[in-house]
DNA sequence: ATCTTATCTTAACAACGTTTAGATTCTGAG
DNA sequence: CTCAGAATCTAAACGTTGTTAAGATAAGAT
């Protein structure tokens, strides 16, 4: 049974396998089943067929492990943006279409879009975790500067790409806001900022 | 010592006066000593000088609490921001002004700013969390239409208002964006919202 | 083959939220 | 004023949680 969770890079070494990498793996798969107020480190080792202790082992404590899910989730979403930018008829459509990706991530990674934005639960000074948050934010700043070759400068397009990443993100978390008018409004925020930019 | 937490309403009834509302009280204030992460139902009971059975009495469990605060929350807010509004020089500035009103109220009401925007820890369907909510959200669309007094229509108000709190709320979770320049970003954003109506 | 290191288990700990039963205090009808 | 009923709070216990220390097991190195 435990052979499942050994399916990528190296296999069958040490007692488990691949344990971190198996422990991200299910522990997002745990949260998408339970959600972040059902998660907990118990049912994730029995999930992982190991005992509590082992994931401590591996990543100190439950925000080391949170950490580690929200790293590889923003990885996720970064060739989930550059896939989505791709596939746009026009570049302003592409800035469109990365925040969009980030909309998307919520219904098919559930697990790893949980805690993507979740500062309190991680380590949000940890220094990969920086790195992959910063990269999928890289790739909008750069579709947003590609969209508007006319701006001014790139601290104009910087300061509008943060913007838009907020809220991009803050759309998910109002109460007012039912979940199908997101795209309508993403779209209404993007071309303001786009039309201020030029 | 327990007569310091009865300063509202109706004091000196039942065992400890006013115990919803000083547990309202000492929550938020416990939430600002120790943040959401340390919170705890037995650490806020011990400072409130009551078992931990107390506040399951009257707020049934941990979210009913924290749903209280956040209602709160919100109702003082709402209070903040029509203060904010009413010094601005303009209408234009008065929407910037609540909006900031948020950002100021995460360093001088942290404890209840903490949960406002979790949506996660409290009962978000609850009747008077939400109305304590859309009372705030409806200052700022108010203040919205009177800065853009040439708009087409109250749906596209509606549309940029709701952009602008969900921009609002998303700049406070992001790591690559430093706190001092919320400000600056606040007001690229509102301006290009404003901008985009008229 | 043996030593060293990494990995995982076992066991125990305090703290947590919730629940039940009972004690205490307030309220209000007679 | 009295006293039954209701509201409020205490006391005690339960299962679950994250973390930790010590020991067992397996892998890698010399």
């Amino acid at each position: 049974m435990s052979d499942m969770s050994q399916n990528n890079q190296t296999r069958d070494k040490y007692h488990h396998g691949n344990l971190p990498d198996a422990l991200i793996h299910e522990g997002a798969g745990l949260l998408a089943d339970v959600g972040i107020e059902g998660f907990s480190l118990r049912k994730l080792a029995a999930r992982a067929g190991v005992t509590v202790a082992a994931p401590a082992h591996h990543f100190g404590n439950t925000k080391g492990l949170l950490t580690a899910i929200a790293t590889r989730a923003f990885m996720r979403l970064a060739a989930q943006m550059q896939d989505a930018a791709l596939s746009a008829p026009s570049r302003h459509d592409a800035v469109v279409a990365m925040c969009l990706a980030y909309f998307k991530m919520r219904t098919t990674d559930p697990g790893y879009a949980a805690v993507m934005f979740r500062l309190d639960l991680i380590h949000a000074s940890d220094e990969h975790f920086r790195q992959s948050a910063f990269q999928a934010f890289g790739l909008l700043e750069k579709s947003l500067a590609e969209a508007v070759p006319n701006a001014t400068g790139t601290a104009e397009i910087s300061t509008a790409a943060k913007a838009l990443w907020a809220t991009t993100q803050g759309l998910t978390t109002l109460p007012m806001i039912e979940h199908r008018e997101t795209e309508q409004l993403l779209r209404h925020t993007i071309s303001a900022h786009v039309d201020a930019l030029r």
